[in-house]
RNA sequence: GGACCUGUGGUGCAGUUUGGAGUGCACGCCGGCCUGUCAAGCCGGAGGUCGCGGGUUCAAAUCCCGUCAGGUCCGCCA
């Protein structure tokens, strides 16, 4: 493979790049120290390694190089002897010959191997990130997500859409996930925000007459910290005027499957759809797992009127974990914790077994001599459970029975998210809002500028909970991918969302003053989306953890082993700005 | 704000249940030997605030309380 940037002044190839081919060229090859192999004072194998891979080099007498020493190395490419061929390495067929080695600069031994063997601590590894990087499964990753980053661009450019860079420094909207703030040196007492995302950017630009916009942009939430989320993210931000639902879902799954294709080498066959509605009865999630059945059951006909007091609910609802019968006690009864914590006011178990007389079915079950014959027949009827498996119940209202048995199924079956294979999943028709706020005003799900669906329009000020909205998301293996909406263009449409939502007409144009006065002066109808990159790369990356693709990442409570950050100002700083701390607030 | 798990030479672990000398394993590191190794091999050596603080005890890595750091999760993430 040829590749303009493998040489350099330095080097005339790369580590990994060496093959058959290249016997008898002369080469210098530049990287570190992996390994030194002393064989007395007339032989020393030196393996060196870059960001292509490892080669073996022969020193023809001592070497004083040590691991992770940057040296130049200078010989003849040759055959291993017949024999000392390593098939664990891409250049194991060859060596480099009668090497001559300059050492570049010298190094001390790693904090840790740097190599993909074993694990080693993370914040260990965070504090020497820049060694962590040189391990081939962070290059692997780094370049993976380059990869991703390219095809997603190309997909986006073929597509029409333009790029367009968006402010860092924005304007708060108190709305919706908390911002980090940015002080003003020349308005002291004022402040900037970093963006969460630029939405409001995005769809000024559709104002604008951008027609399709993009951009790979970083989003920053100061919010808590997880395995699939940072304080800094960054998105694939797609923005298109003059379009529907149906154009939007289009532009991202060519971007998303051109970017599948791209990073493993196999385009997905194509993106399931189902609506938020039937996602939440089957799986008790928006964002479902389709990789594995184990879906929720509606016992609630077979309940209905029961005189069991624990199942006298508007819905009753299980899940059947095959073979689950054996699960002991304890187990059951860590899932029953896990329940209540989850909200539920109890979780019921039916171990299902085989009838010793009669070769039927029977349930073993603290309940089950409580409940008359046409329950036991309807719940072993409806939910299909053979001898062994184990009957979960859930009886409450029903958003709860479901997201509580929705957790308990993952909790049980839940397979690692990278795990393939690879099921992606648009899940549509998302409620408009979703619950109430103090004041008892509904909440939107989405956002304020989501377009309601054209027939539930006039449900907004009659029945608002059951008003369905035009935002989808894109989930895959159970993750949450991104989202998007319709937007609202017309401001008839925008003044009844906020008075749905409570915002007077003073407060919106308080909040989002610009926006609403941009859209006065002629706004397209318009929809976006943005897919979070983070994520996307991480499960093609094989990795659980969106840490793993990103360079420099924090921990969970938001700090940087490797700078130190976050870090108090100088008092000079601070006084430029205008800011005195606060002392902390003793309990 | 909350629940759970983890913290032992540079790295990864065992030891903690049932208190008894910083005991052990693998890697790495330092020195020596070694002409075909590749997780090289052989010989020798150094390296410890058992996260930190307090308590119980004749005695604490081990039990108790607190605290710090990290992780997974709930809340939160329009």
């Amino acid at each position: 493979m040829t590749d303009v940037s493998s040489s350099t002044s330095l080097r005339t190839h790369r580590c990994g790049d060496l093959r058959v081919a290249d016997v008898g060229s002369t080469v210098t090859v530049c990287g570190w120290v992996a390994k030194r192999r002393e064989h007395g004072e007339h032989l020393a194998f030196v393996d060196l390694r870059d960001h292509t891979g490892l080669i073996q080099c022969v020193v023809p007498g001592s070497v004083d190089v040590r691991s992770e020493y940057v040296v130049s190395v200078t010989g003849v490419v040759r055959l291993r002897p017949e024999g000392t061929e390593n098939s664990d390495l891409a250049t194991g067929a060859v060596e480099v010959g009668e090497c001559a080695v300059e050492i570049l600069n010298i190094a001390e031994p790693p904090p840790f191997p740097v190599d993909d063997r074993g694990d080693v601590d993370e914040v260990i590894r965070l504090r020497h990130r820049f060694v962590d990087l040189r391990r081939p499964r962070m290059q692997a990753n780094l370049r993976l997500r380059a990869k991703v980053n390219s095809a997603l661009r190309s997909a986006m450019d073929r597509q029409g859409f333009v790029e367009v860079e968006t402010p860092l420094l924005w304007a708060p909207t108190p709305e919706g996930a908390r911002e980090f703030a940015v002080p003003s040196r020349l308005s002291r007492g004022s402040c900037y925000v970093l963006p969460q995302s630029p939405q409001l950017a995005k769809q000024l630009l559709m104002v604008g007459g951008v027609d399709r916009y993009y951009q790979i942009a970083r989003c920053l939430r100061d919010e808590d910290l997880r395995a699939d989320r940072q304080f800094e993210f960054t998105q694939l931000d797609i923005e298109a005027s003059f379009v529907t639902q149906e154009d939007v879902l289009s532009f991202v799954t060519e971007a998303v499957l051109d970017a599948a294709e791209a990073a493993t080498g196999e385009r997905p066959a194509g993106v399931a759809r189902m609506t938020w509605a039937e996602a939440i009865d089957r799986y008790g999630s928006d964002k479902p797992d389709i990789r594995f059945g184990m879906e929720l059951i509606d016992l609630s006909g077979v309940f209905a009127g029961t005189e069991v007091k624990a199942f006298a609910s508007p819905c009753v609802k299980a899940i059947v974990v095959e073979g689950g019968a054996s699960l002991s006690r304890s187990r059951l009864d860590a899932h029953t914790e896990r329940a209540k914590s989850l909200g539920a006011k109890g979780l019921a178990w039916f171990r299902v077994t085989a009838n010793e007389t009669d070769g039927g079915l029977a349930l073993d079950s603290p309940l089950d001599r409580f409940l008359s014959d046409d329950e036991r027949a309807g719940l072993l009827a409806t939910t299909k459970a053979t001898s062994g498996d184990l009957v979960l119940v859930v009886a409450d209202e029903h958003r709860l029975a479901c997201s509580v048995l929705g957790q308990l199924r993952l909790d049980i079956g839940g397979r690692p998210v990278s795990e393939g294979p690879y099921r992606y999943l648009w899940v549509v028709d998302f409620p408009m809002f979703d619950g109430v706020d103090d004041h008892g005003h509904p909440v939107a799900a989405h956002h304020p500028f989501t377009m309601p669906n054209p027939e539930d329009l006039d449900l907004l000020e009659t029945d608002p909970a059951s008003v369905r909205s035009q935002a989808y998301d894109l989930v895959l293996n159970g993750w949450e991918l991104g989202s998007g909406s319709v937007r609202i263009h017309r401001s008839d449409i925008q003044s009844r969302v906020f008075a749905a939502l409570g915002i007077s007409d003073e407060e919106a144009a308080a909040r989002f003053g610009f926006l609403l006065g941009a859209f006065r002066f002629g706004a397209p109808p318009h929809a976006g989306f943005a897919v979070g990159i983070d994520r996307l790369v991480a499960i093609f990356a094989g990795e659980d953890s969106i840490r793993e693709v990103i360079a420099f990442p924090k921990t969970q409570s938001g700090s940087d082993p490797m700078t130190g950050a976050p870090k108090p100002l100088e008092p000079g700083q601070l006084a430029a700005l205008g800011l005195q701390p606060v002392p902390q607030k003793l309990d």
